[in-house]
DNA sequence: CCTACCTGCAAGTAGTAACTTACACGTGAC
DNA sequence: GTCACGTGTAAGTTACTACTTGCAGGTAGG
């Protein structure tokens, strides 16, 4: 884990919606139209808090085939556990400066 | 811990300068001026990131007068761990929706 | 006096994340 | 055809964070 990359997973957590995005999908896999009914959001902003999620891993997104022959995205958040501890920013720092040189 | 400190204490460690602040303040406690001269950045700047740092009680700074009689304001790391997880987040969005009801 | 340190803040700018609006396109039902 | 549903993106605005510059004040020493 790089420092940048560990910054962008907390950076990525930072963020009221993207909390109440997750914990409605720890519930049950949703797909995009409906998860904006329910937080009551525009599906444009959804869709950015969604991509941010997704490329620091947190959640994961696939198309599936309604049986009305509809094309939904469901996301469903990937199980994690996040810890920040004064030990790990020291090592993370340490090797970016060691890297960098 | 609620939502918004939860929220306030991962965004104050989602930066490239504040991982290096507590690194630095990890090996040894210094005053504002020279940890700007170490980080090669302004003391204005230094100083929001300071700020930031201390309102989420990640570190703790005080005056202390030096041999010349000068005023030094040193800083030290406050050891902490941040741990977010699926049901860390479920819990404190949770625990928000019934407080706003 | 002037220089060399230090703290502390305020005003302005630059850069980026967040958000809105609007559009293109595709399916099934009336 | 048109309406109601869905995905996906681009362009523009707003709001916030990060950053610079500049100044005020203090102490010690030449």
């Amino acid at each position: 884990m790089t420092l940048d990359d560990e910054i962008a997973r907390l950076a990525a957590l930072a963020n009221p919606h993207r909390f109440r995005i997750i914990a409605l999908l720890a519930k049950e896999s949703l797909h995009v139209s409906e998860l904006a009914r329910r937080l009551g959001m525009s599906r444009a902003l959804l869709y950015m808090h969604l991509q941010r999620l997704e490329s620091a891993g947190y959640v994961t997104g696939h198309l599936e085939l309604s049986d009305e022959g509809k094309a939904l995205k469901f996301f469903e958040v990937v199980p994690f556990a996040v810890t920040t501890t004064v030990a790990s920013i020291v090592a993370a720092v340490e090797a970016d400066t060691e890297s960098t040189h």
